[in-house]
DNA sequence: ACCGTTTTGGTAAGCGCTTTCCTAAGGAGC
DNA sequence: GCTCCTTAGGAAAGCGCTTACCAAAACGGT
């Protein structure tokens, strides 16, 4: 028993063909294989439990079913679930996605950026947060852009700081509409959690929500973009102790670390305090009270930032805003 | 400007060596470049833009450095943290990792692990909950075995059915531990909210509940392994109106659902009655009431994963049995 | 000065496919 | 019966690499 595949020769070979033949027959070509022998080589393949060797084919054709996928952390659901829209949308393509987590840092996102380039798949889809680093973005363009010139595709599914497709959620102006709400539910003193300034996404929230607060501005605590982050941001709020009756954490993940920073201390929420996050993270729709928050379309953002990468490439990079729908829910009931 | 990347064959002509010195003085090799050519050649790499083909090299050298993974459901946060914890130990090893969402279609996980093999990555890791069916387990042997056969490798995380290694989580000895706490906690009427009975994850955990608890027979309510049949399990449970002070879910989301039946029923958890899940996901553990779960170390068994499947080969499947921890909280206050 | 070892660069044979060309055979048309 | 197409199989040239294998040069020892 051979410590091998059995390969497109075996095939043809037990079938009593050409290799071009066994070729034609198998693997989906415009040439026709008389009955008969189509017949023998499917036989033949079958018997030698034949599969196809990917990566020869893409050599072999030039071009790859294979797209990669660079996330800033899996395990957040915000990612994990642009990751299974556009994993899914790829399978309907009959694409293998390749899954990179960078952990936030941009230093790895580069390394796997380049090993994704490496496995020259036909396409690339950044889902990390955009960092406001002029140096990294540049160094990101130099990965990219070869990429592009030599036929590849990129998207993004971030703010849009790169020249290429992205899929770009309208964080401000979600933001300010649920300042707006926030405003008429009869709120007054509104505190902001935020994630670090060089982030983005925490930034253009924060921003928006400032934007479309009417009262004097709100009050900004500034953490990291995770759980913990939201924790201690309120910590600090409560701890530095001002008037506050309503706290918007720039995701859902800090708001659930805010409320139980909130019950920590003893703060009831929301009688004492009202609670808001931004995501709308689907196994979070349960907790209570039920978490006010901005629903994301995140499936479906993975499916279209897919369908982008491999529509035609046009010169101009596209831009898909996505819109985020203010969701009130019972931790900001009406004052 | 040509629309294709540089090949090591440009590299090695802008370097006027030839073809095998550059692939040696670019990508490692034992062999020995004299200082001044191997300088030589990375500059025209460096002036080239070039990038190693890694399908080429993987043909080449005869083996890829990708891994694939195979999830039930990659927005489902067990298995994204799972894939979290199996990502940052492949990027360890260099290893990129494909990855596959079945949606807990068997089909579709028959079809996806086709495409996987015919990758040719360096091996597979199934981390689906595995079903108790034997046709299906047997199609999916026709599909593992003649890729290990061929020097693949497989893993998995799941109940021990397949002849692979596995990590092997006890879910029947950690669901009887939770019974024997929900029984000390002065329980005496508890139900389980199972899932399909093919799951072997769902039947496991209801059996061991099951074995680990003195009094009578918990009542069963069995319905899908997510949220929603949590929701529906709970709801059917309280329409049936048995007596029952604690309720049992077979995972994390179930008991979220099955905690949001509650609310709308009107019934208060804890107080009126408890609820217990299993996973302990992380997303979850600030909500309230605090869940009563099994905490499992999900990240771990991804790492752990990943080091089975890249460790030499044995004639006999390893299995790694991870014990699950239970975990007190608020949901389950002592009667 | 000579022979046996190291270096170290190059040549070319693959890896497993696809696809272009070529050629032989069969059919149509007159 | 002959030419002109059409059809279908096969030979072989790649795709971008790695890695035997070979050969030339440099070195050491006597």
């Amino acid at each position: 028993m051979p410590a091998r595949a059995a390969t497109l020769t075996d095939v043809a070979k037990e079938a009593g063909v050409s290799l071009a033949t066994a070729s034609r027959a198998l693997n989906g070509s415009d040439r026709v294989v008389r009955a008969e022998l189509h017949a023998r080589v499917l036989e033949a393949a079958n018997r030698l439990g034949y599969t196809p060797n990917a990566q020869a084919q893409s050599m072999a054709r030039g071009s790859s079913d294979l797209v990669g996928l660079l996330v800033n952390d899996i395990a957040d659901p915000y990612f994990s679930t642009i990751a299974a829209g556009l994993a899914s949308a790829a399978e309907e393509q009959g694409l293998l996605v390749m899954l990179c987590s960078t952990g936030g840092d941009p230093g790895q996102e580069l390394e796997l950026l380049a090993a994704l380039r490496r496995q020259r798949g036909r396409a690339i889809v950044l889902a990390g947060s955009r960092i406001d680093d002029r140096a990294h973005l540049r160094k990101l363009s130099e990965q990219v852009d070869p990429f592009i010139e030599a036929g590849g595709r990129v998207a993004a599914i971030s703010e849009p700081k790169l020249p290429v497709d992205t899929v770009v959620v309208d964080n401000k102006r979600a933001a300010r509409d649920l300042a707006v709400r926030i405003g008429e539910l009869g709120y007054r003193r509104p505190a902001v959690l935020t994630g670090p300034d060089e982030l983005l996404v925490s930034r253009n929230r924060r921003d928006g929500f400032a934007e479309g607060w009417t009262g004097d501005a709100p009050i900004v605590v500034a953490d990291e973009f995770n759980r913990d982050g939201g924790f201690n941001a309120m910590q600090r709020l409560v701890d530095s102790g001002p008037e506050v009756d309503c706290v918007f954490a720039v995701n859902d993940l800090m708001a659930m670390g805010a409320m139980a920073a909130c019950r920590d201390r003893g703060i009831e929420v929301p009688r004492d305090l009202a609670v808001a996050g931004f995501d709308d993270i689907s196994t979070l729709r349960d907790v209570t009270p039920a978490l006010t928050t901005v629903r994301l379309p995140l499936t479906e953002m993975g499916r279209m930032a897919l369908e982008m990468v491999l529509n035609d490439p046009v010169a101009k990079p596209r831009r898909r805003k996505v819109q985020g729908e203010v969701i009130v829910r019972e931790s900001t009931p009406a004052r």
